[in-house]
DNA sequence: CATATTTATGAAATCGATTGCATACTTTTT
DNA sequence: AAAAAGTATGCAATCGATTTCATAAATATG
């Protein structure tokens, strides 16, 4: 384990002072060339890397953005932080990462991480907005919207996306519709059921909403009790479609002969499936990388913003396609 | 924005010195109760929290473990990190994850890491380990094994799980045999083919070794250039056999029907697919557990070791069961 | 040539916490 | 009662970098 090499080193060995070294190394003024080579010269032999906390301390800011997120293992959080670190590591800027498991362990996870001092977070959850009252850093939020203009926020048009999907399955012929609806308390399953609910009472079509929870297992459940089969079985999320052909699949039905079946998210699994499924594509890793050119923006100029994206019907196999 | 209470501010408030109230945070040497106790509240009512950087530059070490995974939307390295984050959340240390996205970028993603001072690197990526020659501090490897003593590695036995999964097909009446090897200079892949390596030196099959790199258009396009079809196509992956299943209904060959296919690694998808995957389980939330238990370890005895996990192979409706 | 300006550099304070050493005050031991 | 041991606390150095202020040397200006 060898020594650390650190600025006053560099220093003793250059013959000159701490300063002048710094001044070489962060360019913040000119120093006399022969003298500035001189020294870029030992720190390349010495490979001198200057300390990051002691850097962090001194600046009183840290280059670094914290991500919370209630489950890495989840293709959606994965991607979206992704899109996040690849623009944030262009930036030099890194990449604290927080897995908070669920909401509960939020306002712990933040406390965790701003004790961290992170420039900035950006916040996937769904913890109470509260939280984020007194942290005087900037913050974005990405899937949920709020009020408050103390924030950013990186949304999809999830009630778009929803409609554009429910039009497409009425053009093509679809007359009845059971709906799994999402947690109550997630931003994005809210708008989607809002677009349902809306297309039910502009549209003569037969309909029924199940209230469910986002996972796999949920569509196995709901397919398991329904007693009846309407034309399409409209899920709010890709896995829960998953589960959702998996059941149907066991009763020894087609998708989509029999019924069809649609989702949301379009995860990467999604094209694989057999049938692929026909959902809504979600930008993730663009929005990822939105949250992160806000959070930068918000650093410097300390200004909010909200940015929207547009979410994209995918037609697969998992939708009868009676004319249209 | 209010201004930040430091260590100095509680000091004064409560009429005592920084020595003190550090000494009452820390519990590193006892103070008297009265006056501890008017410390404790003066700290609640100010919502103080140490400086992080302040305290890693004072003790020299940061209680991060930095992570290095090439693609954190692949969900193989997304469990590991979260097996490996939730134990260190536990144990209260932080976790820093960088996405090198390639394995040349893996030095530079090394450097920038190192700058931020982790206490230890959990390595997951396949760059050269002559990288890690200098860096100080321990460093774990996941998913490769080397015979450098100065590191600790985590892997599972894939020459085992391999093998398993080739005596079952052997025993389920499969006669001839076409392999799709993964990249090359990957541990894991190295094993695998070399189980199947064994496997037909000392079987009478028919075989026949594509070499890929676990991609999942790799298996499309495998299926698509293959003139013959064998019993059994025996991927190295999960993602290349989805890619194979794939290409197969393209060509209107049922699986398992016409021939069977094989992955390994048991991704969350492999059982929501149709038909679901017959595959090799490898324990990685286990695996990425165990890394940080054994980074831990490092850090406070200074002992390195090697941990092998089993592999377990998962029969599912891929393959065809001819008797055995 | 004296004065003003520019250029290059160093000394020392600073960021916020921890800790070895010193010290003052108690309490115990003989 | 003097010496020894124990308890509670403060002072000041320290971690490694940045930056303000001061100053010396070099150059420009009138």
């Amino acid at each position: 384990m060898e020594k650390k090499v650190t600025l006053k080193d560099i220093a003793k060995k250059a013959g000159v002072s701490t300063s002048t070294v710094s001044r070489v190394l962060n360019s913040s003024l000119p120093v006399n060339s022969e003298t500035k080579n001189k020294i870029i010269k030992i720190i390349e032999e010495t490979g001198y890397h200057p300390d990051f906390t002691a850097r962090s301390l001194r600046l009183g800011k840290s280059n670094t953005i914290g991500i919370i997120i209630p489950d890495i293992s989840n293709p959606f959080f994965s991607m979206l932080v992704k899109g996040a670190d690849d623009y944030l590591k262009e930036k030099n800027f890194s990449t604290l990462i927080c897995n908070s498991g669920n909401e509960k362990n939020d306002e712990k996870t933040l406390k965790f991480l701003i004790e961290k001092k992170p420039d900035a977070v950006i916040y996937a959850g769904i913890g109470n907005i509260k939280i984020f009252k007194n942290v005087g850093i900037p913050i974005v939020f990405t899937d949920r919207l709020e009020k408050d203009e103390n924030f950013s926020y990186v949304v999809s048009n999830n009630y778009q996306g929803m409609t554009d999907m429910l039009e497409y399955l009425i053009k093509t012929k679809h007359k009845s519709y059971v709906f799994i609806s999402g947690n109550n308390n997630i931003f994005s399953a809210n708008e989607r059921l809002r677009a349902f609910k809306d297309f039910t009472s502009t549209h003569n079509v037969i309909s029924k909403i199940i209230h469910s929870d986002y996972s796999f297992d949920s569509g196995i459940d709901v397919v398991n009790n329904l007693s009846e089969f309407p034309d399409v079985i409209v899920c709010s999320n890709d896995l829960t479609a998953y589960g959702v052909i998996h059941g149907l699949k066991l009763r020894n039905l087609n998708v989509p002969k029999n019924l069809s079946v649609t989702g949301y998210d379009d995860l990467l699994f999604s094209e694989m499936l057999n049938p692929s499924l026909t959902t809504v594509n979600q930008p993730v890793y663009n929005m990822g990388k939105a949250a992160a050119e806000i959070i930068l923006n918000m650093i410097e100029k300390n200004n909010t913003s909200v940015r929207i994206f547009k979410n994209e019907l995918i037609v697969r196999n998992s939708t009868k396609n009676s004319g249209g």
